[in-house]
RNA sequence: CGGGCUGUGGCGCAGCUUGGUUAGCGCGUCGGUCUGGGGGACCGAAGGUCGGAGGUUCAAAUCCUCUCAGCCCGACCA
């Protein structure tokens, strides 16, 4: 490809609205441009990079048995209906309507849809299955920021594997556990595999991938001595039991004028460790208690899981006043009949605790838990902090931020029932096949390359994406030898199956090592004047900045060597 | 959904407080001359419904009302 006819239109100041790295240099590099928010256009060079990706991931998918298909982008609520998640999609999902007033969507992701699929597979003989899709997923996210990293328009690679039995889903579940790693490895990404919750999927088991990045929207908290790795949504830490002195015989009631907070209550003598701290949410309409130690803080995801939520919000100040008698600040479970309380395990066999006492400026203490308060379910509810210690090995826990980059899920049998996919096993017994998915958000692998991938002179790609492998930069279009050299070059490494971008703009040098830079293509071959009157042109490598001054004729020979 | 901010040529911005000729500047673009190894210089040129609608006024980019869009923080986020 010639610059001169390629269209990349490099912008030498980045949209004052970008903030993230990757958001910035995408667009001023020309491979993005914004046409609504959360909506973007891949040009030539992103397109390249984008069908580079899809490629390692295709080969990845296929080496484990993968077979790609694809399903409709618009689908029937019916489907969706069926599974439950019409609703409890929410407001992700982006419903229409046809012209007789059906209702329709656009493809969030696609479990009901393969489970219907798989109402073909009718015996245990045709399993394992893994199938997948590489394809366009449309969600209304809240907040579409950070350029490709959150969108609303995307491609994902989404797999879905099919098993008899929970022994074949380990299975398939960890092909695409090895599988993600190769992947990632082969885009350079580092990524850090941890437990995480699985939100509305359902389903046991899930792994997210997340690599490292200051512009990250998920915090992860890493073990750096034996390896634990979770979601802040459900990370566990070590936590030192408490002993707690004899109570009282019941709760005292004791008056706390003005004071409407832990802090404040602690500044009054009561150490917050001996305090529950009692938060009220509703949870798909229900108002609902949720337990925590005063100096502890919630994890309402922890909450939204225990509960196996859809919707969960904090209560209002009237919503509060109304089911417990007072306002924020006062309150607390003792004798409260008919709300869920929902209590986390550090508050397990607690005595002799301070809580608020549903009436304003008055709380409690010598509360016992266990005797005082009708605990309708333990659950973790805690969120764990930075520099808390490992639940394992009792090193020191860190909290880093991370960006999700890929999420497996064991999803147990759930669509396949709703759905009816059912196989007959060896006995002749139907029975419902056991599913697992697996998704790789394809333009966010993208922008979290460039988000770990560049320097102050722009992006810096793996070779393994990078839309062009080599760059020639012709110093001066005036003399013709340049331009010959430059040309035989072109010729022969084209020939040679290496893609070459051949900077043949009449521009200065400045600029065009500039944009050559800032788009990040991985070897620089220089052809200028200086260098040919000794036989030489010149190779940069992107990455080191390190130059090489090479014979001509050695030039592709050096440039395979490098690309090895 | 709450809070904050911003919409003026392709990009970055000034002008708005205190209304007043042809709305400026830098970069980019086009033509030309010189230049030529890190965003060069000079000459010339094109390009703008000042986000939109309504209003006030002799007169609106500027004041008022409504509205749309975008960004950031939070909420939310399979």
């Amino acid at each position: 490809m010639r610059w001169t006819s390629f269209f990349s239109p490099t912008l030498r100041d980045a949209p004052a609205d970008a903030e993230a790295p990757s958001h910035k240099l995408l667009v001023r590099g020309g491979f993005i441009r914004q046409l609504h928010s959360g909506h973007y256009t891949l040009l030539p060079l992103a397109f390249k990079v984008r069908k580079k990706i899809i490629q390692i991931v295709e080969q990845e998918m296929d080496m484990i048995g993968g077979q790609e298909m694809q399903m409709p982008t618009l689908q029937p609520s019916s489907i969706w209906k069926e599974s439950g998640r019409w609703d409890s999609m929410g407001d992700i999902m982006f419903r229409l309507e046809d012209r007789h007033g059906g209702e329709a969507a656009l493809g969030v992701t696609a479990e009901e849809i393969f489970a219907t699929v798989a109402n073909e597979i009718s015996s245990y003989k045709q399993l394992p299955q893994m199938w997948y899709q590489i394809h366009t997923k449309f969600r209304d996210e809240p907040r579409p920021k950070s350029g490709l990293l959150r969108v609303r328009e995307f491609t994902m690679k989404d797999a879905y594997s099919f098993d008899l039995d929970e022994e074949g889903l380990d299975t398939a579940f960890d092909l695409q556990h090895q599988a993600y790693l190769r992947i990632f490895s082969r885009l350079d990404l580092d990524v850090i595999p941890v437990e995480a919750s699985s939100g509305n999927m359902g389903g046991s088991d899930s792994i997210e991938f997340m690599v490292q990045a200051p512009s990250g929207e998920d915090d992860v908290m890493l073990c750096s001595s034996c390896g634990y790795a979770a979601n802040i949504e459900k990370a566990v830490s070590r936590l030192d039991d408490i002993a707690d002195s004899d109570g009282p015989a019941e709760p005292e009631k004791f008056a706390t004028p003005g004071i409407r907070t832990i802090a404040a209550l602690e500044e009054a003598g009561h150490d917050g460790k001996r305090q529950i701290k009692t938060m009220v949410y509703v949870i798909d309409g229900q108002v609902t208690l949720a337990l925590v130690r005063g100096d502890h803080f919630i994890n309402e995801q922890k909450l939204a899981d225990a509960t196996q939520a859809n919707h969960i919000r904090p209560a209002r100040r009237e919503e509060t006043v109304e089911y417990l008698g007072a306002e924020p600040g006062s309150l607390g479970a003792v004798n409260v009949e008919n709300i869920p309380i929902f209590a986390d395990f550090a508050l397990q066999n607690r005595s002799n605790m301070i809580t608020g006492a549903n009436e304003n400026d008055f709380h409690l203490s010598g509360v016992d838990i266990s005797r005082d308060i009708t605990v309708t379910g333990w659950v973790d509810l805690r969120e764990v902090q930075d520099g808390e210690l490992c639940a394992n090995c009792g090193s020191v826990l860190s909290k880093v931020s991370t960006i999700e980059s890929g999420h497996i899920f064991k999803l147990g049998t759930k669509y396949a029932e709703t759905f009816g996919a059912k196989v007959l096993d060896a006995d002749g017994k139907a029975t419902p096949v056991v599913m697992g998915s697996y998704g790789i958000g394809i333009e966010r692998a993208m922008a979290t390359i460039v988000e770990t991938h560049h320097d102050d002179n722009g992006i810096v790609w793996p070779m393994s994406v990078a839309p062009f492998h080599v760059v020639i930069t012709v110093i001066q279009m005036k003399d013709d030898k340049s331009v010959e050299v430059a040309e035989n070059l072109y010729n022969e490494l084209t020939d040679g199956g290496i893609e070459v971008l051949l900077d043949d703009r009449d521009a200065r040098a400045g600029v065009k090592f500039a944009d050559a830079e800032l788009i990040g293509i991985p070897l620089r071959v220089t052809v200028g004047p200086k260098g040919i009157a000794d036989g030489v042109v010149e190779i940069v490598d992107r990455q080191s900045g390190d130059m090489e001054s090479v014979e001509i004729n050695k030039v592709i020979s050096n440039l395979k060597e490098r690309m090895k």
